[in-house]
DNA sequence: ATGAAAGCGCTAACAA
DNA sequence: TTGTTAGCGCTTTCAT
């Protein structure tokens, strides 16, 4: 850590203490088994001794790799995201690498200046519903190692909770407690590859089934879109509302019970993500669970992975978590 | 970015596109005025052509200053940190730094291998909940710039909520609804340097107001932990439960509701922290407010202050908020 | 199996 | 005001 003198230990202290050249250090450290298993030793004892502690900054820069991550979101306001986070940075301190953190505030620019800033500094990103031109993306992952979570771009890693499996189920589960008529709120941006899929999947199915389908929106994906959407999606005249995430789900509830009307009785609810709090609200929430670490976990994975067997593509199935907040349609 | 020829463009490419020396590139674009007028607008000009951006490895190894920051956690789990991530990813981009997230997973010994293994990487540390010896603490702050987030020691930058402010006005309220008996769920680990100081003040504001009070515990500071305590919680007799965290706060009135003991009207419930899900839990929770993204702005800003005025130690007012989990003692 | 030497891309004295 | 020259601490050929 820091020498007698109070200078941190560099690798030059180690080899002069060992009676090594520099490079042997860094051999015996980074990779043993290339030497003699007695100098090995006797340097990792030595390094032990000084504390030494490699500079990432130095060995990055000698080596191209910094073994470190990005992890670029819209926004550190959503639940959803929360989740992803954890899993990400879970995988990457399992695989030894670090994880930055970076929000890029909704605005597609600050997205693709940050990943311009970052260049160099880490080893790969993962875009997490990136806002970016499909064009700009393929851009970037020319130079850069990148993994999208939430959104496809042809010929580009990625990882997406299956929007189709997600609103099929969705349908069928309101289908089969007699809803007809099903309104579906659209989270802002309304471009958002998963808000487009959703709502896709939820008309087509809709049609199979016989149950008639609009979509409202775009909203704030939040409470307070919820809230804002609440009024307007039961003047359509629907019995059941999806909307495009749990924390719009709950603020559709919140403002419902404020007019007194009765959810499920009245009318039915249900989300996405299955995030923090759905199953504490009230009522609990019918939703459709995404694995948010597991979307994290596995981002990393692919940013990992050697790049030979690149450009996959993960699709990670969504389950149906019947909760309180659905019930028969009213009638 | 990248040059034609698919390399990334250096320092070098555009010295040698402007005809300059490499170092004059380097002052036009991180001293601009102590440059010729138009030299430093034609640098400029031809990086902006070339796509130029300074690789920040090579920069931090010869400035010795990475323009990052480190954010450690004890976990990811808890809905309190994402605030504090939230405020200090904002206050970080804000003064163009960038933020490195790393779970320690509550292991101490962990705790100060991430920091050996960030050492040098980033410019500072934020220790959120530091679950190390205070002797280490003092130690690393030797040799690393840090700043600890709700643990004060001696000497050392913190930023902390109130807990005599938190605890003062969670037993003012209690006692005005005439409650005589409470119940403290301490939260884990014990010696956790929060937990520590609510359970003082709570008790020695008890004692002043006539309030008999007892802890219990340590529980996991999660839902989980809560439900565990509830049974215990209310077999002391106590009319009013004050848990350490607000999850821990729902997970008691969860566990409370499948018992069918009603909170507020047998037993009263507060939290700490106001986090994600306190307004919309059923019933919603009283809890004492900590301003979590402001937590997070503050101890970057004690990060980035010049070296002369460190050494502060920032204290947070927490702030009551009354929901419907609180009423008067029965009886 | 180990050492010597050349960089990685940039910043920052020091010169001019 | 600008160029020259050393490094920053490490990795990595290339020799030996």
């Amino acid at each position: 850590m820091v020498s007698p003198a109070g200078r941190v230990v560099t690798i030059s202290d180690v080899a002069a203490e060992a009676q090594v050249a520099r490079s042997t250090v860094s051999r015996a450290l980074n990779h043993p088994g290339r030497l003699n298993l007695r100098t090995q030793q006797h340097i990792q004892a030595v390094a032990d001794r000084l504390g030494y502690h490699p500079n990432p900054v130095a060995r990055a820069l000698g080596s191209q790799r910094t073994e470190s991550l990005a992890l670029l979101l819209p926004n550190l306001s959503n639940q959803f995201f929360f989740g992803v986070i954890r899993g990400a940075e879970e995988q990457a301190a399992a695989a030894g690498h670090t994880l930055v953190l970076a929000g890029f505030r909704g605005d597609p620019d600050q997205e693709s200046s940050r990943i311009a800033g970052l260049s160099g500094a880490v080893d790969g990103f993962i875009l997490v519903a990136a806002r970016m031109a499909q064009g700009e993306l393929q851009r970037i992952a020319g130079t850069h190692r990148i993994a999208l979570v939430n959104r496809q771009v042809l010929g580009l890693p990625s990882v997406v909770v299956d929007p189709v499996m997600g609103a099929t189920h969705a349908m069928e589960h309101l289908a089969s407690l007699g809803h007809r008529r099903v309104v579906y709120l659209g989270g802002a941006p309304k471009q958002n590859w998963m808000n487009v899929r959703r709502w896709k999947s939820i008309r087509s199915r809709g049609a199979s089934l016989g149950v008639e389908t609009h979509q409202l929106g775009p909203f704030a994906p939040s409470q307070f879109g919820g809230a804002a959407a609440a009024d307007a999606a039961v003047a359509t005249g629907a019995t059941a509302v999806i909307a495009f995430n749990d924390p719009m789900a709950i603020g559709v509830m919140r403002r419902l019970a404020e007019r007194g009307v009765d959810v499920p009785d009245v009318v039915s609810v249900m989300g996405f993500d299955d995030v923090y709090g759905s199953d504490f609200c009230s009522p609990s929430l019918t939703t459709l669970a995404s694995p948010t670490e597991e979307i994290g976990r596995a981002a990393v994975r692919l940013l990992l992975e050697p790049a030979g067997d690149r450009a996959h593509s993960v699709v990670l199935p969504a389950h149906l978590v019947i909760r309180n907040s659905t019930g028969p349609a009213p009638g």
